[in-house]
Parts: C-alpha cells; sequence; structure tokens
DNA sequence: CCAGACGTTGTT
DNA sequence: GTCTGG
DNA sequence: CCAGACGTTGTT
DNA sequence: GTCTGG
C-alpha cells in the first residue's frame, strides 16, 4: 500500500519536470501523512497542466462529507472500474500525485520497521492518483481530495510489502491526464508494477513512524 | 420498486 | 450518483 | 501509514 | 479492539 510518502524538491523542478504550470507556494515533506494536502498534477481539455493540492483522502462528490471511518487514501486498481467510489473518477478525473519516494513497513518480532522506495535516477516519482470534489449543501464549501492507486508490488519491494503505488512512466502522462481520455481498458495497462530496476529500497530511521518526525536525516539508510 | 451502501490493509 | 439487496 | 487515546453514573 | 489525529 501507500500511507506515507516524501515530495523533497522545489515546485520549480516539478513543474519543469511534469511540464506543468507551478503555484506560488513551496514545501518540501519528508513525512507526508494522509489527511495532508498532498501537490498533484491535473490536465484541462485543452490538454494544460496544472499544479495544485489536494487533501489526501477522497471524497466522493455524492457523500455526505468527510467520513472517517472512511480511509480512503489508496483505490486499489483492481476495483477502478467497479467501485461507486472510483469509476466515474477513474473516467473523468486522473492526476499525478507528485512524490519522490514512498515508505512501507514491515512487520518484525521487535516492532515496524520502515523502508524507503525511490527512483536510482533521483527523479520524481509520479503516483497515478484519482481526484474528486466535495461540495458542503450547508455552506458551499468545496473541497478536493484525492487517492492513490496501487497495484502489485514489484520483485523488489515484495520482501517488504505486498502493494506498490501505481508509477507512471514520463511518456504516458499525456495519455493519462487528459480528461477526454475514456479509454478504461488502455488506461488500466499503465497500472502495472513498475520495473524493480529502477528503484533502490533501504530501512530507514523508526523516527519515520510518528508522523511528527519531518526531516532530511528520515531518509538516511540505517544499513550502516 | 425503495433502502442502504459506497474503502484498503493486515491480521485473525 | 449508482449499484446491490430485499 | 503509525501513534495514541479510549467512559459514564452517582456520590462525595 | 477500534477509532481519531497527524
Amino acid at each position: 500500500m501507500c500511507g506515507r510518502f516524501t515530495r523533497t524538491k522545489t515546485i520549480q523542478e516539478y513543474a519543469e519536470y511534469f511540464e506543468a504550470e507551478g503555484i506560488d507556494e513551496n514545501e518540501l515533506d519528508y513525512n507526508i501523512t494522509p489527511s495532508d494536502s498532498i501537490l498533484a498534477v491535473v490536465a484541462e481539455n485543452d490538454q494544460t497542466r496544472h499544479l495544485t493540492w489536494f487533501h489526501w483522502g477522497l471524497i466522493p462528490f455524492w457523500s455526505n462529507g468527510p467520513d472517517k471511518r472512511f480511509s480512503m487514501i489508496n483505490a486499489r486498481h483492481e476495483s477502478l472500474k467497479q467501485k461507486p467510489a472510483y469509476r466515474t473518477p477513474f473516467k473523468r478525473h486522473r492526476c499525478i500525485i507528485v512524490a519522490d519516494g514512498f515508505y512501507e513497513w514491515k512487520q518484525t518480532e521487535d516492532g515496524k520497521q520502515p523502508y524507503y522506495i525511490k527512483l536510482t535516477s533521483d527523479e520524481p516519482m509520479a503516483l497515478a492518483g484519482l481526484w474528486d470534489n466535495w461540495e458542503s449543501k450547508e455552506t458551499g464549501e468545496s473541497i478536493y481530495s484525492t487517492s492513490i492507486i496501487t497495484t502489485d508490488a514489484n520483485k523488489i519491494i515484495k520482501p517488504v510489502h505486498e502493494r506498490m503505488p501505481a508509477i507512471l512512466p514520463a511518456e504516458t502522462f499525456s495519455f493519462w491526464l487528459d480528461p477526454m481520455n475514456e479509454d478504461t481498458e488502455k488506461l488500466e495497462e499503465l497500472l502495472k508494477p513498475a520495473s524493480s530496476e529502477l528503484f533502490d529500497v533501504y530501512p530507514v530511521s523508526r523516527r519515520v513512524n510518528n508522523p511528527i518526525n519531518n526531516d532530511l536525516q528520515l531518509l538516511k539508510d540505517v544499513t550502516g
């Protein structure tokens, strides 16, 4: 699954990498947790791309509002076409969530050991995501929210965890983001596990476990 | 037809 | 909104 | 995802 | 055990 990740570069770098219109804000984060605001790329009908913030945890537009009983921080790619919460967003509300790496935990005899997973190339990680917009009938308040799509873990991640986020290669960004594209068969093919050869996986400090910790040292390999 | 649900992971 | 269950 | 909190009534 | 908060 993907329940914690990082965003370690500047907005300007992401704007350039994703060929998207930036925003006049910046916030590095070494320990992003569910319910945080997260950065994503969306495209308009004319294919113009924008960076924008979303609440992490999908709130369907038809729901009565944020509901803590549900934690829709991840969407299994196997259920996108079927589940009511994901069907329409998969057709019309796809986005790319901006990350540089993510954490997964392995249960050990003496507790939970976090691992950091990043691209060997040090490029940004393009996580496949869905978004929705919920509006309050009372106040008119609008919440843009998002969910990260998960898929089977690849060979290098499987020893740590059974699932991983779907990661998009740069040449598929346009196809994935195009809001007019409703070819769910072909879109689904992009959600296969990314190749093991692209990744570094290593154990990091258990300070990651507590979301209050948020500093560059969290990314340090503790193997020695 | 209406009522009610609408989620994932890991662990058991 | 849309699907499932009754 | 993990960490941390978690409850009411009646009597003093 | 289960829910909330971060």
